[in-house]
DNA sequence: CGGAACGAGTGACTTTGGTCACTGCGTCCG
DNA sequence: CGGACGCAGTGACCAAAGTCACTCGTTCCG
């Protein structure tokens, strides 16, 4: 397992170029949790233990509202690690995260990681880097919140969902969603309804083809055009 | 002029607890720099050139969309410093900075800093601090940008005011507002009209007494349930 | 003095976002 | 088999947000 494990460190960003021997005494401190899809790692405003990374699966970090909606702030993949920001400032989690697919994730405990931190003066450089790219992702998604439609940011991720995962074919790029519309509302910051009328209406238009969780990108240009204007 | 900047840089959490041959030796790298109300001290996707921090005035930083309309990110009084995290990572200004009020402002170049983060580890440690308050304020806008409506958003952005700012007198509690409503508009992410508007209605519903830019709360507890209500 | 320029207030209207309630379709399982 | 459940689609509303076009004061300055 151990072998697993330090597979998992290489990948993160973190952690990446350690040497054999400090990459094992990290290792030996890493404990490895299972979550199905859906299951709860914690919840915002808990007490911080520790750091986690994402080994297979998909984790995301989300804010809740009294009404019960939900605000997706980010889903982290394999290799990445979140929640180091509380484990430096000791406190509380700012946002809930749960799993989206069923996921491993690896953990170390707070103190083991300050500890490692100050061993090893270039991993704090390292969070620094980390922690600014989710700056920049959150300063994106305020941007979108205040400057964009709902429509425009469905554009935006169905634009996003194809580069990353979509196959050319004949009628155009084909792409299959891999969670709810519900999912879907919560990371453009909207309900689920909003998102079923918007699909339809972008495929009314001529945009998409629709088939349950099937979509076909008929116009790839005309929905970046759609998506530029009036931004 | 160096007393000076040294009684700024204690000021800042980042430089807080230096000794005296680090601070000057900082001190010396420093260059001192004035902005008139309204300035321009960068603009989004700028390259960065170094590290701000406010002496005296405040700053604001802002996202501006295409259709001319702006949100806040923050606001930075004395002792804050600002622009870190481009420092770090290279990257371009992900926002513009203005000045809200006249101000001077200490720079210092993205070498210099560089280089003293380099002999200073704990300074990197303080770093991730500041960006950790910033990051989950930064969440905190999302929240509300996602969750409130303007009139939730209008009444908190005022009992801000009222706990920094106001005055107890007779009827209330007395604030005097420093900015055009163009710029309460920005911070809450809204229009001027909007803030108008939701102002005459907290005034007809009884919370306010508004006389141009004078305001005078009447009744505290009662924005606070309503702000409360149904978030 | 006269008139830009700016900030504020407001009526009338449109668009967008969101809610509620209900229908229909699979799928999973007792 | 049949019903419970989760997900998707949609019509009918309603409320919030935003736009446009004006008016009215101030202030500032040539």
């Amino acid at each position: 397992m151990n072998e697993l494990v330090e597979k998992i460190l290489r990948k993160t960003p973190l952690f990446a170029n350690l040497t054999e021997t400090e990459m094992s005494a990290l290792a030996a401190r890493v404990s490895n949790r299972r979550f199905d899809r859906g299951a709860l790692l914690f919840s915002e405003g808990d007490a911080c233990t520790g750091l986690f990374l994402v080994a297979t699966g998909k984790i995301r970090i989300f804010k809740l509202s009294s009404a019960g909606r939900e605000q997706v702030l980010a889903v982290e993949g394999p290799g990445s690690s979140f929640a180091e920001l509380p484990v430096f400032d000791g406190g509380n989690y700012p946002a809930s995260a749960s799993a989206l697919e069923n996921a491993e994730v690896l953990f170390i405990s707070r103190k083991d990681f300050q500890n490692f931190c100050r061993e090893h003066p270039d991993v704090a450089l390292k969070v620094i880097a980390v922690v600014g790219s989710r700056l920049r992702r959150l300063v994106g998604i305020i941007e979108d919140l205040s400057f964009t439609t709902v429509r425009q940011r469905l554009i935006a991720l169905l634009l996003r969902l194809t580069q990353a995962s979509g196959t050319p074919s004949k009628e155009g790029v084909r792409v299959e969603l891999t969670k709810s519309h519900q999912d879907l509302a919560a990371e453009i910051g909207t309900v689920r309804e909003l998102v079923s009328r918007n699909l339809s209406r972008l495929q009314a238009e001529g945009f998409l083809e629709v088939d349950g969780r099937k979509i076909i990108v008929k116009d790839l240009a005309g929905l970046k055009r759609e998506q530029a204007s009036s931004e």
